[in-house]
DNA sequence: CAAGATTGAGTACTCAATCTTG
DNA sequence: CAAGATTGAGTACTCAATCTTG
């Protein structure tokens, strides 16, 4: 392993097998978010880290969350939710007010017009994603993604929200 | 569905299990390439990015890729790939020539420390991908994620590498 | 002073020019 | 002029202060 003249043998760290399998997995971890990314940006003029604060919130009893709690379902840091929702802000479609009841938390409500992006929006999304992972799988394949994903994030993060539903 | 009052119902656009099913594929892909990138950053001070490119120079015959296919092994642009290069070639990673059978392509070659770089690096990262990937699943698991990626891959870009291997 | 949130400086990325070679 | 590559301007992100409330 001296150097790097050609008849360095390149150590192999993981089987023909594995390799396959790894190659097959970080394909679609480094494009299926892209693929979600464009499809949303195109269509609708955001990103997939906008659509999930927005739809986070639409899910969320009177559309409206704490700004720790967005970003924990948004899936990122609290300084990038904080920039994110200024700019959802200026566009009139999230609005932030502080907790009344204490006022270290800030609550970002949706308003209408974010509700009814929302809705524009998510059907389309939706759309895409039955496209590129429900239609081209079995439904045997389907039970797999979800319990290879879970069992994936029990290693990454013990504590995950995909980990707490029950089958 | 008129603006948002307490009584608008959420409507469902995927049904329970669906629902199930993506969250838990969408946490995989939210948070295990971040876990990657953290590991590479902490221990070897590159990024996931910097990381394809100096090992898809190890595995290329003597160390040595046009810019453009490097950007397709790396999969990003190649506007990235050029800044990207640009830093690890500060780095004393790589050096870039011009081709001399045709000098609109440039050729990246990994240097001896570059080399050295990746025979230093790769272990701990196959390492965590063995932790995060390999020992979490079954033989039977991973079998399906091999072939459950290629279906998504024949959808997301039918001319991927990834599909290209037989059985 | 701890926890939540924001701000600012620096870095990395994207996208549309631009440059270069054949 | 097409294809490969780079550059520059603008945007988004990260990380380490800073601010604010209880």
């Amino acid at each position: 392993m001296a150097g790097h003249e050609p008849s360095a043998e390149q150590p192999r760290w993981l089987d023909d097998d594995e390799q396959q399998t790894w190659i097959a997995l970080a394909s679609v971890l480094l494009r299926l978010p892209g693929s979600l990314d464009a499809q949303l940006q195109r269509d609708a003029g955001i990103s997939h880290f906008e659509y999930l604060v927005l739809s986070g919130l639409s899910m969320s009893p009177e559309q409206t969350m704490r700004m720790s709690d967005l970003a924990v379902v948004a899936e990122g840091s609290l300084s990038r939710l904080s920039q994110v929702v200024s700019r959802l802000e200026k566009r009139g479609w999230v609005r932030r007010t502080p907790d009344p009841t204490d006022g270290r938390y800030t609550l970002a409500a949706l308003t209408p017009a974010g509700w009814d992006k929302v809705v524009a929006t998510a059907p389309g999304h939706v759309e895409e994603v039955r496209r590129l992972v429900f239609d081209p799988l079995t439904r045997a394949q389907l039970r797999q993604v979800r319990d290879i994903g879970r069992r994936i994030m029990t290693v990454i993060d013990p504590n995950d929200r995909c980990l707490e539903q029950g089958d």
